[in-house]
DNA sequence: GAAGTGAAGTTTGTATACTATGAGCACCCC
DNA sequence: GGGGTGCTCATAGTATACAAACTTCACTTC
């Protein structure tokens, strides 16, 4: 028998499955900044009990997108100028290199991936579905995981999840949808195209548009 | 009464503490690479249950430094040099760059916080204590701190911590505690004197050197 | 002897139960 | 009436208990 199937199956726990919800939640401001979170609410609304609840969180605060107070609870981070400037110049120093790595040693089925997670995100956004920035973040990785080491798309993955924070707070979504997907489809042809110098300065501007964007918003 | 007492003093949770404990251990290569964590183990040995054991594996699992097999237990992440890579590539690009910044904007108090870290540092160097890697890094952030947001700190502890491990695993300490000691007397002098462009390249080389040992000593 | 099958023993992941700390409020003293 | 003191309640953090899944290994079958 062959094995067309690669696909590893495996059992996510509830804790695992949870810190996603509860991820998306933060993200989608569904939970407001600084907001205290109670982990019995939670796990009474989920109908499981404390222990994944706290797992969950635990593993939020190590992403930064909720603080612990011993004894107090977990609280989520609230929303700043500053950090939103970190993390996009974090984003600016190493995403656009990442990229033009991973267009260069892409081989036939990274490339494949990556046009199913364009796609995939396209179709997101134009059936306005709100999980579309969860679909940006991996088109985005996409591009750079044939070359990244496992610390780099770690971190990339951090940068990008709170980038899609502060721009799903601050944007209203179809201002910028329209030209995200314009740049996007340039971005795909030129990094299949494997220019490395044309990438770089595309990337570069893909985000410092949207960081511009975002201190338009912020006033 | 005056409140000289400046330094907040929190109950610390079990978990957290063996967090820290853990990593250490792990740093220290206590524990083999590729090595299963038994829960039970980890809890017997410290007298206490199984939660605070799992709460504290999971931040190290956010952190990278082991991995989560479903239902299978928790692996110490595996030694590789192409991690080793990557993780100087990403501090190369953000660590002179940040602690040049942090010169720049370092106030009285910043400037001796970071004096007292060097202190400490090469006092633990210096009575061979093994856990001066908690001290080189606790240095090198307090280089950082004046300026940089909160997610370059994560990410500068996150790298730093995972460099420490490399180092520590492949380099005997002797040899180059030295030369670091040395590098850090320059880089402090520089970077209390402010000067931007000279931080960055004496902070670029110091990291290069050591990466280039560490390169060395993977043949 | 190699490969498949099944039962016993580990170990994980989560529910339940308990302790103790912190918050909030009433009461008291001046 | 303002500030301190103790009580009550809510919540965090951890221990204990247990079901489900994985591993191991002996046993069977060809």
């Amino acid at each position: 028998m062959s094995t067309p199937q690669k696909t590893r199956l495996v059992s996510r726990s509830i804790s695992d499955q949870l810190y996603d919800v509860l991820r998306e939640q933060i993200l989608n401001g569904e939970v407001g900044e600084g907001e205290p979170i109670r982990q019995d609410g939670i796990a009474a609304a989920f109908e499981i009990s404390k222990i994944p609840v706290r797992e969950a969180l635990v593993r939020l605060q190590q992403d930064g997108l909720v603080s612990l107070h011993p004894k107090r609870g977990f609280f989520v981070t609230p929303l700043t100028r500053k950090e939103a400037e970190d993390v996009f110049h974090l984003r600016l120093l190493i995403e656009p290199e990442a990229t033009a790595l991973g267009a260069q040693s892409a081989t036939e089925e990274d490339a494949k991936k990556a046009q199913a997670c364009l796609e995939e995100l396209e179709n997101a956004v134009a059936r306005q579905d709100p999980r579309r920035g969860v679909y940006n973040r991996l088109f985005h990785l996409a591009l750079v995981q044939p070359a990244a080491g496992p610390t780099t798309i770690h971190v990339l993955t951090l940068l990008n999840v709170t980038a899609d924070r502060y721009v799903r707070f601050h944007m209203h979504m179809q201002d910028i949808d329209t030209r995200a997907n314009q740049e996007h489809r340039e971005l795909m042809a030129c990094w299949l195209a494997g220019n490395k110098r044309e990438i770089e300065k595309l990337m570069r501007k893909h985000i410092q548009t949207t960081l511009d964007d975002l201190r338009g918003a912020l006033k």
